[in-house]
This record gives structure tokens, C-alpha cells and sequence, in this order.
DNA sequence: CTTCTATTTCGACTATTCTTGAAATATATT
DNA sequence: AATATATTTCAAGAATAGTCGAAATAGAAG
């Protein structure tokens, strides 16, 4: 992965709301969550949610699939993988990273 | 780690030049790297790597140590392995979620 | 084809972040 | 004390992000 593509994803993750969107989705599993589902859990105007979940697909954290009127939001967990794998390996290369193991 | 905290360190490593930094002082170590060094790495000017380094610093990712006139900024490995078990356990990285009701 | 629900896009505003040069601070050396 | 080096703080402008309500769009159902 290339450092500002990283940064990107940092940057999306990086504001309370789309964390906690984000976290409401993979925890969701693959089942994923609609747009008004998020909007009650979190209480913003829906224009402000969309605009949040943009940023998201944007940086391929999360897609959307509709299904009739509703959005479904899923948590991309490929990109997420990813995402640590460059801060664990990319970053901790060459020092003692004491996080468990997962060295590609 | 609560949610607020790892979205301000998510936000902090989500700016190009602040990754940048951050992967030159973990790769480079328990030494740490002086700021000047990093300034002639990036090419930036001091008061923006200063500015940036505060970001670093307040959300607890590098520390500074003042060596003679010299500033020399150290990874803070500890808050990234934090960091990323946020994302690991909090946020359940290896899909297959355990939807075990702690959502909030 | 009208209406209903779900969500996005638009427009406008406020707030925050990024950037830089100049000035200030800290420490060492003469 | 005067000077030099390393770095930060200050001040200010430009760019970007966050917020919301209103209007637009997409699809389903009457």
C-alpha cells in the first residue's frame, strides 16, 4: 500500500463520526447496516451522514448496496487488513514492534 | 482506548507529512531522529514540521527529548500498538465479527 | 402517474487545518 | 556578554472539512 493512500484512510478514519459509523459496520459483520439505521444510532442530519459515508467510500473502507429504497453499508474488511498491515509491517519494519506476529 | 482517543490519533497519522514522519521515527528506531533531520528528509519548512510534530506529540504518538540544542523525536510504540489493537479488537479486524452485543 | 420512504446532492455558512516568514526561545561556544 | 545553531511560537492568509435545511433523485406501491 502507498503512504498516501494510507493517509487517506487514516484521514477517513480519523473523525469521531465516521469511526463510529465505521465500528457500528464491522460489527455489523457482513450483514451491514442501512443509511437510516446509522442516522438513528448516531443522531446527524442525513445530509451530514452522507456526506461522512462518502468520505468513506471514497478511501474503499466501506461500499453500499441497495436494496430497494435502502442503502446498505457494508465495512470493506479487505481495505481495513490492509490498513493495518501497512502500519504494522510498512512502519514496524525495522523496529521491535512488539504486536503479535503478523509479519507478511 | 476510547473511541475519541483513536479517532484523534487516526486524524494525526492521516496527513501525508505526518506519516511521513511517523514511519521515519519508528523505522528509525529507539535513536529517534532530530528534528532537523526530518526537516531535510521532507522539505518543508520548520515551523510547519513543528506544527505537525505538536500534533504528533499531543495525541501521544512521538515524544521529544532535548539533547543540547538538539530535538530529537522518538516513535511512541506503545500508543501504536494501542492503536492498532483498537482497530483489531475494538473494531474486529479478522471479519467474521462476533456480534457479541457490545455495540454502542 | 402520484405518492411515500430512503437517501443524496446542493448551497451556504462556520470551523478547523495547513502553510509560511518573522520573531522569540533555548542551549552551547567564544 | 555576544554570537551561532536548533527549534518553536506567533500572526495571518488560503485551503479544506463539517454542518445543516431544502430540494432533488431513486425505487416501491397504490
Amino acid at each position: 500500500m502507498k503512504l498516501e493512500k494510507a493517509a487517506k484512510q487514516l484521514e477517513s478514519l480519523g473523525n469521531p463520526v465516521r469511526l463510529q459509523v465505521y465500528r457500528a459496520l464491522v460489527r455489523a459483520g457482513e450483514d451491514g447496516l442501512p443509511v437510516g439505521h446509522l442516522q438513528d444510532k448516531i443522531g446527524i442530519a442525513a445530509s451530514t451522514l452522507s456526506h461522512h459515508l462518502r468520505s468513506l467510500i471514497n478511501t474503499g473502507l466501506i461500499s453500499q448496496e441497495r436494496q430497494a429504497t435502502t442503502l446498505i453499508c457494508r465495512a470493506n474488511f479487505q481495505s481495513m487488513d490492509q490498513l493495518v498491515g501497512y502500519l504494522v509491517n510498512e512502519c514496524c519494519l525495522d523496529a521491535r514492534c512488539k504486536t503479535d506476529g503478523k509479519v507478511a
